[in-house]
RNA sequence: GCGAAGGUGGCGGAAUUGGUAGACGCGCCAGACUAAGGAUCUGGUGUCUCACGACGUGGGGGUUCAAGUCCCCCCCUUCGCACCA
């Protein structure tokens, strides 16, 4: 490819001009009406670069940004910088340098690259969580959380990065498979994560399980279904009983086990217990020597694992603790086990029923404990094992499979016969009235540990004071600033410690010495509120004005990564509920429209040869294989997330720099639909990049025939050529303007405005004369213009300009499509007979189905066909198609 | 295993309501201009067939005048979750 641009560079022209003309987001107190919109691009950690991850994202929000203005809309548009974070802090190990240094060096630069895509965002209300005026308000929220109860202080297990040395939410951990070997492994460094029991700060977000779940009801089709199915997933609401077993140590012990299967209760043979479960201890202690030695190893070896680690697939193991726990229901005495496969979840013991559970069935074989059935197919679930045994070839007994389906109750004394569901309400319903359990809701959500051992983030407002105990910072003592002069290099203590001055200070209730929390927030809570805080970015009174963030909030449609699906989605959710609840704001989701935009991946090649075994750029392989160092048969070529290592990126920076950035964001738009994941193409410039050109071509052409043209008068006579050029435009209008209207697949969009532009080569040259087709020209060029602008605001304004115009493109109102025009005098219909295309008619567009069925029959091809077959029916549909069926 | 999204030319993708499958672009082929072309322009391009035509949207069945689109069964790919009792 040339690397000369083939026409003049207008973009920094543009840009320049923008950045004195840009209208600015109102900042009114009025409420939200109609008018206003809000839209928001996830913002970006500033990682060092714009990548494809970025250009895709933040171009569809301009596009729509721009569109929506155009169309009269008052818009918020913001975007800034989640900024605090790990990957700074080890940088700056790495380069002996401070984390704040690499994190405003890096906005800088991405800044620069944001503004040179043309990106149209509210740079006034630009935000940065690293900075005090911020996170003085994150540490607000904080202590609103604290005094509500909703933030609270534990000792638990947690994940512990072995590299970042610091704590990670369940949702940071990743199972990992390296070297044949499964781990549970840091989401951003990919080290080993290892369980560890400390002291930390927690969020209350289960407390919002059940709001969380009805609020993805309201959310309904403006959110992807496989966002919500996950956070579903995630939050795990599992509704069951709980049944309080007896356990007979030395004297008698509730146990109490959570099932959704309480109509198996009959069949329980053993009970487990998670390796946690406080009764262990106990049983320990009560246990003869070589017992209790054995199973204090057991304990020890399960709880070096992570939970994640111990769910990873390991072998079912267990140790019979020779105490016996008695069944509530029918006062049968069965074995107490402690099992590596039960998890602290629910209550953290589990009542067995091998010939109904899967898990305990595979337990039951191994140490060969009784399997008892109490459930029996029914007809409909017959019907299912049937299916099913269709193609197993027979159906299996209860020794060698679970029945884990629902079912009629046998061998269950009293509630034989009954359904699952009946019986389980029956069965909790006795349960309760004699005080031994009931029916309980647990959730798979855990309490949000938000504690890290890091510097770069946000302090945690709070003092332990050795006589009042824990004291939240005084509000007229926010923010707590983080200090600059700390020695940050991980040691496994928060870095804050070993600041001279920080963490000593004086309890703002007794006065007397006390020591600051010197943890960090996860970055996670930053960016759960940031988009409030963009309707009132500059604000130091308070958090934000209630009556401007009214105006606004909330956000009407935003656009992210579907790597964001549970995480950020789900916290963001959460702590709007919980401004909501302390009246801050008058709703409780903060995302009316979710949009998931798709990964842009590239292909790897990988040579693997006596040579090398490594992967190679395309431009490396061309080169061997020159070389004759490798060949075709010596590669393979994979679609993959784009990386450095597997060498299949592709910079939008260094592309628009070659071709201009109008030609990068028409690219990534035509790639595919948004939402879809699409596979970057080392050619994929060349179509836009053309069509870019000789637009512009086309329309300096013939501008002069065109320029001195005013509104379109009325009575107008244009030839069927002209006609049908307009209607090409109207439609181009009608179909832009749809896409912007919800669907939002500008690939489709941009697809059709190339086709005008060819429309538009055929017509024109074959020679513009009369006024009538002069008129028709210039509509097609401005509804080009016009249309087209959102997605290449540079040419848009630069051709708009050529065209005789004075006032930007964008302060020019959205064209509306006239119906009338897009419409021909005369359709081609297909004709088909017995389902089968035979020709095509030429008619009247308002010609009725008798006229389209003569002329149908008249048609010779369509003769051929019928010739000598009786007519059995014909069938015309107005303006689509004829189908003449014919024995 | 569970959940979600997909499977259409050599490739990315279109077909939004059941109505001419393959828009638009890349690539490829031929021609023009040219000292030259990895530039540009013009035309062609689903497969098979000289042609008439036949076949064609992962596979199989069905509904319909008509199916990429609706229904049933199956296969495959990607992503997420995965002992949550």
């Amino acid at each position: 490819m040339d690397e000369e641009r083939k026409f003049p560079d207008y973009e920094q022209k543009w840009q320049a001009k923008w950045d004195t003309t840009r209208e600015k987001a109102s900042e009114a107190t009025t409420p939200k009406g109609a008018d206003n919109f809000y839209i928001l691009s996830m913002f970006p950690y500033p990682s060092g670069k714009l990548h494809f991850g970025h250009a895709l994202p933040y171009t569809l929000t301009d596009s729509m940004a721009r569109y929506l203005r155009m169309n009269g809309k008052n818009v918020l548009n913001p975007t800034g910088w989640d900024a605090f974070g790990l990957p700074a802090e080890n940088a700056a190990i790495e380069q002996k340098s401070h984390p704040s240094k690499f994190t405003y060096e890096n906005i800088a630069e991405m800044r620069k690259q944001q503004h040179a895509f043309g990106y149209s965002f509210d740079w006034e209300r630009e935000l940065f969580t690293c900075k005090p005026d911020y996170y003085k308000w994150t540490q607000w929220i904080f202590l609103q959380m604290l005094e509500k109860g909703v933030a609270y202080r534990k000792t638990a297990r947690v994940n512990w990065c072995t590299k970042c040395n610091t704590v990670l939410a369940n949702e940071q951990v990743q199972t990992l498979i390296k070297d044949g070997e499964e781990f549970q492994a840091c989401e951003r460094c990919e080290s080993r994560v290892i369980p560890k029991e400390i002291p930390a700060w927690y969020l209350r977000i289960t407390d919002y399980a059940d709001r969380l779940l009805e609020g993805l009801d309201k959310l309904g089709d403006d959110w992807p279904e496989r966002v919500t199915s996950q956070q579903r997933y995630w939050i795990g609401r599992s509704q069951g009983v709980n049944i309080d077993f007896t356990a007979k140590l030395g004297k008698s012990e509730p146990l109490t086990v959570f099932t959704t299967r309480a109509d198996t209760v009959f069949g329980v043979t053993y009970v487990a217990l998670a390796p946690e479960h406080p009764l262990v201890e106990q049983i320990i202690e009560q246990s003869d020597a070589k017992k209790a030695k054995q199973l204090r190893e057991f304990v020890k070896e399960v709880l070096t694992m992570t939970e994640q680690d111990r769910a990873g697939g390991a072998e079912k193991e267990g140790i019979d603790t020779s105490f016996k726990a008695v069944n509530p229901l029918n006062g049968e005495e069965v074995p107490i086990f402690v099992a590596n496969y039960v998890l602290m979840y629910g209550t953290g013991a589990v009542m067995a029923v091998p010939a109904h559970d899967e898990r305990d069935h595979e337990f039951a074989q191994e140490y060969k404990l009784p399997i008892k059935q109490v459930i029996q197919p029914t007809a409909s679930g017959k019907q299912e094992a049937g299916a099913r045994s269709a193609s197993e070839g027979a159906v299996k007994s209860i020794e060698e499979e679970a029945f884990t389906e629902h079912g009629k109750l046998i061998n269950s004394g009293k509630y034989d016969g009954l359904s699952t569901p009946e019986a389980i309400a029956k069965i909790a319903a006795d349960l309760a009235a004699e005080g031994k359990g009931g029916e309980k809701v647990n959730y798979k959500l855990r309490d949000w540990g938000i504690s890290r051992q890091r510097y770069w983030g946000c302090p945690i407002p709070v003092i332990h004071c050795p006589d009042c105990g824990i004291v939240p910072v005084p509000e007229s003592d926010l923010p707590v600033q983080l200090p600059d002069d700390v020695d940050f290099l991980p040691t496994g203590q928060s870095p804050l410690t070993l600041h001279p001055n920080f963490q000593h200070v004086k309890c703002p209730k007794c006065g007397g010495d006390a020591k600051r929390d010197t943890d960090t927030m996860d970055t996670f809570v930053d960016s759960s509120w940031y988009f409030l805080r963009y309707t009132d970015p500059h604000n130091d009174a308070e958090i934000f004005d209630k009556a401007k963030c009214a105006h606004w909030a909330p956000v009407d449609l935003y656009i992210g990564g579907r790597e964001h699906a549970i995480l950020h989605l789900i916290y963001a959710r959460f702590y709007t509920k919980f401004l909501h609840d302390i009246g801050l704001i008058n709703f409780d989701e903060p995302f009316k429209r979710l949009y998931a935009h798709g990964l842009i991946q590239g292909e790897s090649i990988r040579v693997v040869n006596e040579h090398m075994n490594r992967y190679v750029s395309p431009d490396e392989f061309a080169k061997l294989k020159k070389d004759g160092k490798a060949g075709d048969g010596d590669i393979t070529r994979r679609i993959e997330k784009m990386s450095k290592s597997k060498k299949n990126g592709a910079d939008p920076t260094a592309l628009m720099a070659q071709y201009g950035a109008d030609a990068v964001r028409l690219a990534i738009l035509f790639l595919g639909p948004g939402d879809a994941d699409s596979v970057w193409d080392a050619n994929g410039m060349k179509g836009p990049y053309g069509f870019l050109r000789r637009w512009y071509d086309t329309v300096l052409q013939y501008a002069p025939k065109v320029e001195d043209l005013g509104e379109l008068p009325p009575g107008l006579e244009f030839s069927p050529a002209a006609k049908a050029l307009r209607a090409a435009s109207h439609s181009l209008i009608d179909k832009v303007t749809r896409e912007f209207e919800g669907r939002y697949a500008f690939n489709t969009a941009i697809a059709q405005g190339m086709a005008l532009l060819n429309d538009i080569s055929t017509f024109a040259k074959a020679g513009v004369e009369d006024d009538a087709s002069r008129y028709a020209l210039r509509e097609a060029f401005e509804a080009m213009v016009l249309t087209l602008s959102p997605f290449v605001p540079h040419t848009a304004e630069e051709l708009n300009e050529a065209l005789g115009h004075k006032e930007s493109v964008f302060s020019r109102p959205w064209p509306k499509a006239d119906k009338q025009a897009m419409q021909l005098d005369e359709v081609e219909i297909p004709v088909q007979v017995n389902g089968k295309v035979r020709g095509t008619i030429m008619l009247p567009r308002e010609a009725d189905k008798a006229t389209m069925e003569k002329l149908a029959m008249d048609n010779d091809n369509v003769q051929k066909f019928v010739d000598g077959k009786q007519i059995v029916k014909l069938i015309a549909v107005p303006g689509r198609i004829v189908n003449i069926v014919a024995k």
